[in-house]
RNA sequence: GGACGGGUGGGUGAGCGGUUAAAACCAGCAGACUGUAAAUCUGCCGCUCCUUGCGGGCUACGAAGGUUCGAAUCCUUCCCCGUCCA
């Protein structure tokens, strides 16, 4: 798959550089593709990744969309599971240390992770590597001379290990391990440039001083960016529960799209599309002089995000179902189907608790109370209500504003 | 090994013998409004029972015991976490 026809320096920096938050040295990297212009040879991008989670929300595409650009502008994309290093736990932004993961929990990871990182990245274009290949076979001599390659002061200056320093909190001997072994990565690898996110600077920086120590060139770094999550400021994050997991399901990921604050449709537009910078600057301006509705380009971008991960139709059908039942205030096109067996009569809120609309009869009271649940359209704000279910029927049950089940009693 | 400090509801964090199912804040849920599951406002926010009531019962403040009419609050032991000294 080797390409020769490379577009100009210029035209690849620019994409390049696009959502980046820093590019380290930007005239290193430059000066990269220049040479790989000239004879041809494409550059080494590379991204590792520990498989410490089984699933991957939009957060982590960022990186991924960029290690994309790499290879849509011909270079060679190189995505490295860190099946060795997720077991010695990055220490980046950690306060503590944390619990290293097992064998077995890493491997099921890290097959997850493939399947899910080619929604991004081109399968066929895409060299996977993992580095237990290396790691797992170096030796403690191998090991203490990678160290001697670096100073403690150095290490310490980074900021995750002096706060937790002067808070005196502890630093395990083995975090100070975690930049030096990764930095094998990138020797091994030969990378030309490595991405990362911004919270990643400090390691990949390490990477780039060991790589010139074991007589490589020494990459350049590229950072994009930390997603900030639905909530509008902290990061996007599963335990914080403000993300959009790429295996969600379309309507799930639309109505979380539509969530976000109107004002991060913009870093959103940047980080998780293909948009051009010069798009995304004419979108700003239609926005602001009245003739883009926030919400139709939120809707659009919502649309754009589900289609690179469930297809086109999935998209369109997830935005039509969100207006039918967010705007129009309808339910659903198809909502799941519930049958139960004839039988005697039983409360409404059993019957919520039973369908898994409330988690628990309180609750369901609770909802009844708000006047947030309804039979065929028809709010029912008593609580002590009772279903019957003696003989054959079928209605349509409203919780809340998204939950809606067809009862069929048969 | 020694000296301290701490473990409270999903999170942060008050309470330090009694109207405390436990302040406040965040998150979550619902309603109103709207341009959306944005923003804002209001309400709810352990479980359960019924006669739906400022109702009854149960469970809850690391664990187990104890003292009290009564404990998240006092005592004992244990477990866990953190700091400092060696």
């Amino acid at each position: 798959m080797a390409q020769t026809n490379f577009k100009p320096v210029e035209e690849q920096l620019a994409y390049l550089k696009k959502g980046a938050a820093e590019i380290i040295p930007e005239a290193e990297l430059a000066a990269k593709l220049e040479n790989s212009l000239k004879t041809g040879k494409p550059l080494r991008a590379y991204l590792g990744v520990d498989p410490t989670a089984p699933d991957l929300h939009l957060g982590h595409t960022v990186v991924l969309r960029k290690l994309k650009h790499f290879q849509d502008l011909g270079h060679t994309a190189v995505f490295l599971i860190g099946d060795f290093s997720a077991m010695i736990g990055d220490p980046t932004g950690v306060s503590e240390t944390r619990p290293p993961l097992t064998r077995e929990q890493v491997d099921a990871n890290a097959k997850t992770y493939l399947e899910q990182v080619y929604k991004i990245l081109d399968r066929e274009k895409t060299e996977v590597r993992y580095n237990s290949e290396w790691l797992s076979k170096m030796s403690a001599e191998d090991i203490v001379r990678l160290c001697s390659h670096y100073r403690l002061a150095r290490m310490l200056e980074r900021e995750d290990f002096s706060s937790r320093l002067d808070k005196g909190q502890p630093i395990s001997v083995h975090e100070l391990l975690y930049p030096l072994l990764t930095a094998m990565d990138a020797v091994k690898l030969q990378s030309d440039v490595e991405l990362g996110a911004t919270e990643q600077k400090f390691n990949l920086l390490v990477h780039r001083e060991i790589q010139r120590e074991y007589g490589l060139a020494g990459q350049a770094i590229l950072t994009m960016p930390i997603l900030v999550g639905l909530d509008g400021h902290r990061k996007m994050s599963k335990s914080l529960g403000n993300y959009v997991g790429i295996t969600e399901a379309p309507s799930e990921m639309f109505g979380k799209m539509m969530s976000i604050p109107d004002e991060l449709m913009w870093s959103y537009c940047e980080l998780v599309t293909d948009r051009t910078p010069q798009e995304i600057a004419a979108l700003r301006k239609e926005v602001s002089d009245g003739a883009l509705h926030p919400m139709d380009l939120k809707m659009k971008l919502a649309q754009e995000v589900i289609a690179d991960f469930h297809g086109e139709d999935a998209a369109r059908k997830a935005a039509e179902n969100f207006q039918r039942v967010f705007r129009d205030r309808q339910a659903p096109e198809e909502s799941p189907v519930v049958k139960l067996p004839k039988g005697p009569s039983k409360k409404l809120t059993a019957l919520l608790v039973d369908l898994k609309l409330a988690p628990s009869k309180a609750e369901a009271e609770r909802l009844i109370k708000q006047k947030a649940v309804e039979i065929d359209g028809v709010t029912i704000d008593d609580p002590r209500k009772d279903i019957d279910l003696s003989k054959s029927s079928e209605f349509l049950l409203r919780a809340g504003k998204k939950k809606f089940v067809r009862v069929v009693v048969e």
